[in-house]
RNA sequence: GGUGGGGUGGCCGAGAGGCGAGGCAGCGGCCUGCAAAGCCGUAUACGCGGGUUCGAAUCCCGUCCCCACCUCCA
């Protein structure tokens, strides 16, 4: 298996710490609004990398944090305070009840999206002590410094780690300069913020004592921080957004190594969505939500669509996508429904996989950098020979293809996805009677070759939503598209 | 100015010296009472100009354009 290390700008063999054991960290939300499709196809990138070192039979530790103390956090708050209720805006709503209400949205958009729970989710502001460590422990050893001034502030010292920049090749002194890049305090401007003084009008709630005042932590830290306590100084696998590169990745390592800490061994960076031809954020209002795609596609077509291409291009969102996606999930759907119940029936997958079922192609795609794409190819190739063999009334080699077929799209997390209840229950089984007398005085009126009435039938259940599809084992119906 | 990533057929999207990945859409065919689904076939694709090579989308030189990061950002 060879993961592509931002790091070191290379495809790398990956060899984790332990024998048989990963850990990976990736950044999640900083709560602070409304998710979008950009933070999922993250979410769905390195969900993608967990459940592919899981099928390679590594026990996997994944952390993904929660930013849930930020200056816009806090801003937000405040503008809420006395405000009119609005879309978005809840009257006079104290900055914590801010953060969880987005963690919320979060939560359920990756649940919905088949995204598994990592197995810490930790929250800055539950772990300022581990914060506070290692900032005492970066002042001791000579990388960071209380502000000149009297904000309150604690910075890292950049000049003081040769190796800073080095995540991304970057020379101090190269850089561009930032817009406010005045000293306040600082000995270098591209000093950072590790503790943040508390300001004039910012609420107590927000403000943690610490051995230099009241205030809150650096965004940088609280990974730093998070990172080690659940998966050592030194990890596998640390992974996130392109744009969290710089500075905060950099910041991150610069800030963990310089305290002594080994950090992570590959560095996996996931690219971004753009709609039409730029960069999907708030800043731009560019932003597509999960719920606005979940409006036009189900979970599986939306996971599918956001999982498709490599994670390190980038995904250009087009109008057009979703029902691409759908097109092409609907041709893998209809063999596994067809093969299902060619093989088993018509009762529930009561059959084992076996990891054999999976096909050497596909594993070799997702061994080299997860090449997704490459391994859809063979997805779709199996599906054909499915298809084929479904043609052909060879049963043992539709088995086959359903199997691998199923294993596929299991490791791309496409069958836990949550999907519509249509499909099941009840009110199915209710209209699935209605529909199945409509198809029997169909089945009369064709064996009578009334074809008009027969087209008839079909029409009218077309009307309503419904599929009918002539097969050699009889007609059968479906919901949905057309 | 610095650092990365790109420009592939109508669209999306892999590949990275030699049989034209795959998906979507289109066209033709098979199947079908007709459809649908499925299968088969179908495209002088690699930003532009040079060069290396028996052979280049893939390597080299030049050139144009796009995107991201250098400020909060998945």
């Amino acid at each position: 298996m060879r993961f592509y290390d931002t790091a070191s700008a290379q495809v790398r063999d990956f060899v984790p710490l332990k024998e048989g054991e990963v850990s990976l960290y990736y950044c999640g939300a900083t709560v602070q609004g409304r998710p979008h499709v950009g933070h999922i196809r993250s979410a769905i990138a390195f969900d993608q990398l967990t459940r592919w070192l899981q099928f390679r039979g590594y026990r996997v530790t994944t952390v993904r944090n929660v930013t849930d103390i930020d200056d816009k956090i806090l801003a937000k708050s405040a503008d809420s305070m006395g405000a009119e209720p609005g879309p978005d805006v809840v009257p006079d709503e104290p900055w914590w009840a801010l953060a969880y209400r987005f963690e919320q949205e979060f939560a359920k958009a990756y649940d919905v999206l088949g995204v598994q729970r990592p197995t810490y989710e930790p929250r800055a502001t539950g772990h300022i002590p581990e914060m506070h460590a290692l900032i005492a422990r970066l002042i001791e050893a000579g990388h960071a410094y209380p502000a000149l001034d009297d904000s309150g502030d604690v910075y890292f010292d950049v000049r003081s780690w040769s190796r800073y920049g080095s995540l991304t090749r970057q020379n101090i002194d190269d850089m561009q300069a930032a817009p406010d890049a005045g000293p306040r305090g600082k000995r270098d401007p591209r000093d950072f913020a590790l503790w943040k003084g508390s300001k004039e009008g910012e609420p107590e709630t927000a403000a943690w004592d610490s051995p230099w005042g009241k205030g809150r932590p650096g965004w940088h830290l609280e990974c730093s921080a998070m990172v080690t306590k659940y998966l050592g100084p030194q990890f596998d696998i640390h992974g996130g957004g392109l744009d969290l590169r710089f500075p905060h990745h950099e910041n991150e390592m610069a800030q963990s190594q310089a305290a002594g800490d080994g950090f992570a061994n590959y560095w996996m960076h996931n690219g971004m969505v753009t709609f039409e031809g730029e960069k999907m954020s708030k800043s731009i209002g560019n932003t597509i939500s999960p719920e606005e795609m979940l409006a036009a596609a189900s979970p599986r077509v939306v996971r599918y669509y956001l999982g498709q291409a490599h994670y390190r291009s980038v995904l250009d969102y087009r109008p057009t996508s979703l029902q691409e996606a759908a097109a092409a999930v609907e041709r893998i759907d209809g063999f596994i429904a067809k093969a299902h119940a060619k093989v088993y029936g018509t009762g529930d997958f009561g059959f084992v996989l076996n990891s054999d079922a999976m096909p050497a192609a596909f594993a070799d795609a997702m061994d080299d950098d997860l090449n997704v794409p490459q391994a859809l190819a063979v997805l779709h190739d199996t599906v054909r020979a499915g298809n084929t063999a479904l043609a052909e009334g060879n049963t043992d080699a539709v088995r086959d293809a359903l199997h691998a077929v199923l294993m596929m799209t299991g490791v791309l997390g496409l069958d836990d996805v949550r999907q519509p209840e249509t499909g099941s229950g009840a009110q199915y089984r209710a209209l699935d009677v209605l529909v199945q007398a409509q198809l029997q005085e169909r089945r009369a009126a064709r064996a009578a070759k009334d074809w008009a009435r027969a087209d008839a039938i079909r029409d009218s259940l077309a009307a309503a939503g419904i599929t009918v599809e002539d097969t050699a084992d009889g007609a059968s119906w479906s919901l949905g598209q057309s």
